[in-house]
DNA sequence: CGGGCTGTATCAACCTCATAATACAATAAT
DNA sequence: ATTATTGTATTATGAGGTTGATACAGCCCG
């Protein structure tokens, strides 16, 4: 099945992120091994040359390494994961509270928006 | 001075978002005259071509009002504004559960990650 | 009336991104 | 050894976004 990829944003670089979040999230395996650029390309619905740039991007952040000819592999270096979905997560509280103050909101009451937005589902627009 | 435009997305849309953050924050007030595309264009630094093309886009939304010749100003509308402020609230609230869904995080560990990253202020990296 | 402002439209040039079609060297499997 | 699969590289093509330079119509002010 095709990945969902919004548009009005490059696709590698939605490629990446996607990835890093299946290696944090543990789908992924330490040490697994990872589909070849052209099947994940088939998988995504990609083109074989926009995964290969998506690759070469996230190997530069160590989570993946390239085996020759081989294919590639995850890291086994649990801690740099680990370390990888700690950032991820920090990430998202930190451009939730930057955004929640661009509208006029301190961080204490983004907190407690947040909480009351937690039992809400998603978005029931209008 | 310029305004800060991250790279990798483009400027039109970011631009569309930085003032709609303006005017539901009240930047720019209720009715009050906005300034005109050059200008703004100028201020930004980017080309009138891409602000004009950010108004027209916020235009859609009601949040501004063309007056002929006479420039564009603001709607007095504030029920608009405050709806326009709570989605965009909503809207960072669940794109921060989704992301740190996609992580692996329940929305409850999500919000609790939320008030532990409350004191700290933006990421020290490493 | 004339000059300066407004929004709007058009054109060419350039860049990045994405696709498609190949091609090649190196290795694993048969 | 031959075949298939791996990562990687190259070229061409097209779409979208951005810039720059212009141009025009309408309106306000001096």
């Amino acid at each position: 099945m095709a990945w969902v990829l919004e548009d009005g944003r490059p696709i590698y670089a939605q490629l990446v992120e996607r990835l890093q979040v299946q290696i944090v999230s543990g789908a992924y395996p330490p040490g697994g091994k990872l589909p070849s650029v052209r099947e994940l390309a088939a998988v995504a619905a990609v083109n074989p040359n926009t995964m290969q740039k998506a690759f070469a991007e996230l190997e530069k952040s160590g989570l993946i390494i390239t085996q020759g000819t081989n294919g590639r592999v995850v890291t086994e270096d649990e801690r740099l994961i680990r370390g990888s979905k700690r950032r991820l997560a920090r990430r998202h509280a930190d451009a939730y509270f930057a955004g929640m103050e661009g509208l006029g909101y301190t961080r204490a009451q983004a907190a407690d928006f947040l909480r009351a937005a937690e039992g809400k589902g998603e978005a029931e627009d209008e």
